[in-house]
DNA sequence: TTGTACGCGTTATCAA
DNA sequence: TTGATAACGCGTACAA
């Protein structure tokens, strides 16, 4: 096997092939590949036999070059987590298919000079007619604004509180945060932490005031209520929850700003052999895959990430063909109980 | 903002360009970009400032109509779980930007006739050189022979016994297992249960055999142990753990053929009020993820997911420039102790 | 309603 | 060592 003689593969099958079998020009075989009128019905059905007949399946390099358009669109992010790049892949793949189009998916690494860089390069390379920007790089202003200083087309994921007028597909991260907050006052709980998130994150300072919003409408003080820091994983959520666990008067419920947090803040309990949800509540916020793995199973707030990136995908494909598009679009969240709440003891 | 006027992207540098600054002929600019021989070391030089000056980026699409490879490999596979899939993309992408080659990934939805098709589309219509194919895809036999009738370069993840000659990546998960069953037998254990994996799955006959493997050297009577089917989730693994614990003579150790089932027997376990590991040996496979999220975190095999899927990478790469592979590249697990397992009570 | 001829940005051929 | 020119497969003016 291997053996030096690499076979050619099949050559490929080109429009005018199409052409030829079909007795037409190559111009007609076009017009009825991108559903343009102005062939007679017995044409294109002739030219759409020929079509079928050969598997005939257009070059996307040739139209890139040859057209305005390239038919594909880019995808990019950095690493956040592995289900939330599954969710949002999903998402904008499911759209694409609809649309007829490539997904070109870019994995970003590093920050700072270089990321501009290979964005540019994406572009510039891969011809894309636009880009899905996922957080966390639909926070980073200069990306942003080194991309809308080319007029590159795009739309961005939960920018957080992004000023640039540019369109996005967002969620409200405060309101889900304060609805939270309120289902744990509403148990009974008067003494909740919360463990905030990454503080590089746009979203976690919305969270944290939704927190603060449902103390003051409760009128409980939440400078009374133990906060601390957390950086959005398991084992700084489980310090976190260990440091509150030890307080002379721990908190009764803790909501931490992600769900990994909150698996660390669960384990935390474990560890302190404190039951969750009898004698400690904890929430968590994303209704990631951990949400349901972590035991008892975590009430938390389903962010639609999937939803959002399919979204997200529409409107970059609407902005593409010339429509005019709403410059945000907001996505409902769903609070999701689960066993890890309960009423306060 | 998005007044009908949209703004021309900023015109593509060309080749033409960057030959016209070093006052060079096109086709000398194409040699460098290349790295052929047969230019002066000052005539380079000259070439390389020009390009470095332009910020010039050659096109992907005119690259890939012009020559006979497109710089793109595509990467496929049918949504095992997210931290796998997560983790393949990581591996290949990496090993792509070394080789200065760009990854196409496309997930592939749906069996049968269609995924030929699907599959079949992307080579047409992308140019792809060649292909890196995870599992499942990769023990699908008609896709592979499909490929292989249209000579199409790919290489393939854990394709199982595939007695298919293409190069592949694979591990020993037949001994793999077996260690581990080795491992529970050298704590004590002499009734351990098994929950084996999703039937479709080769590798869970294989990890089935490795587990009968060890049984067999120690002296233990396979049939006696309690075994139970499940899927590769987490809810299948938790029904067959409580199947498995409410027997009149329960295991004292649970090997599942994967980490979400080990992670479904913890929680049975949880339910059943049984400690883990004083009473109870959970021991999973692949080490996900959720290995490191459940509590007690689970003894596993690392299975080097994102090596494998690099070396895939690296195969095909040498494959497409012509270099002779080996046809099975076979890469090493490893054990990980952690607290789901303790010496049989 | 249909077709002709040119151009997109590169690589490949062959001559200089 | 270098360069002119023809592909590559398609979209797009423009003509018929």
């Amino acid at each position: 096997m291997n053996v030096g003689i690499r076979p050619a593969l099949a050559p490929r099958k080109t429009i005018d092939d199409v052409a030829e079998l079909a007795g037409v020009s190559i111009k007609t075989v076009s017009r009825v590949m991108n559903s343009e009128p102005g062939v007679r019905p017995e044409t294109r059905l002739k030219v759409q036999q020929a079509i079928a007949e050969l598997h005939y399946k257009p070059s996307l390099p040739a139209r890139s070059l040859a057209g305005k358009r390239s038919n594909l669109i880019g995808l990019i992010y950095d690493n956040p987590s592995a289900n939330y790049v599954f969710d949002v892949q999903n998402g904008a793949i499911a759209r694409c298919r609809e649309a007829d189009l490539r997904l070109f998916i870019q994995s970003c690494n590093g920050l700072g000079e270089s990321l501009i860089d290979e964005v540019l390069a994406l572009v510039e390379q891969t011809h894309v007619d636009g880009l899905v920007i996922a957080p966390p790089l639909s926070a980073d202003r200069v990306l942003i604004e080194a991309l809308d200083a080319r007029h590159v087309r795009f739309v961005r994921i939960a920018p957080g509180e992004g000023d640039h007028p540019s369109p996005a597909v967002t969620m409200d991260d405060r309101e889900a945060a304060r609805e939270m907050t309120a289902f744990l006052i509403g148990l009974g709980h008067r003494r909740i932490g919360f463990v905030t998130g990454h503080p590089d994150h746009l979203s976690s300072r919305q969270r944290s005031d939704g927190y603060a919003d449902a103390l003051r409408e409760a009128g409980i003080d939440r400078d009374a209520q133990p906060i601390e820091q957390g950086y959005n994983d398991i084992a700084t959520g489980s310090e976190a929850g260990l440091r509150m666990l030890d307080l002379a008067e721990p908190p009764t419920a803790i909501f931490a700003s992600n769900d990994d947090m909150a698996a660390g803040v669960i384990r935390a309990a474990h560890e302190r052999g404190v039951d969750v949800p009898s004698r400690l509540s904890v929430a968590g916020f994303d209704d990631s895959q951990i949400a349901g793995i972590v035991w008892p199973t975590l009430t938390t707030i389903h962010q639609p990430t999937a939803d959002m990136a399919n979204e997200a995908a529409r409107l970059l494909i609407d902005l593409l063909k010339g429509k005019e598009t709403a410059p945000v679009t907001e996505l409902a969240y769903t609070l999701i109980k689960r066993g890890s709440t309960a009423p306060a003891p």
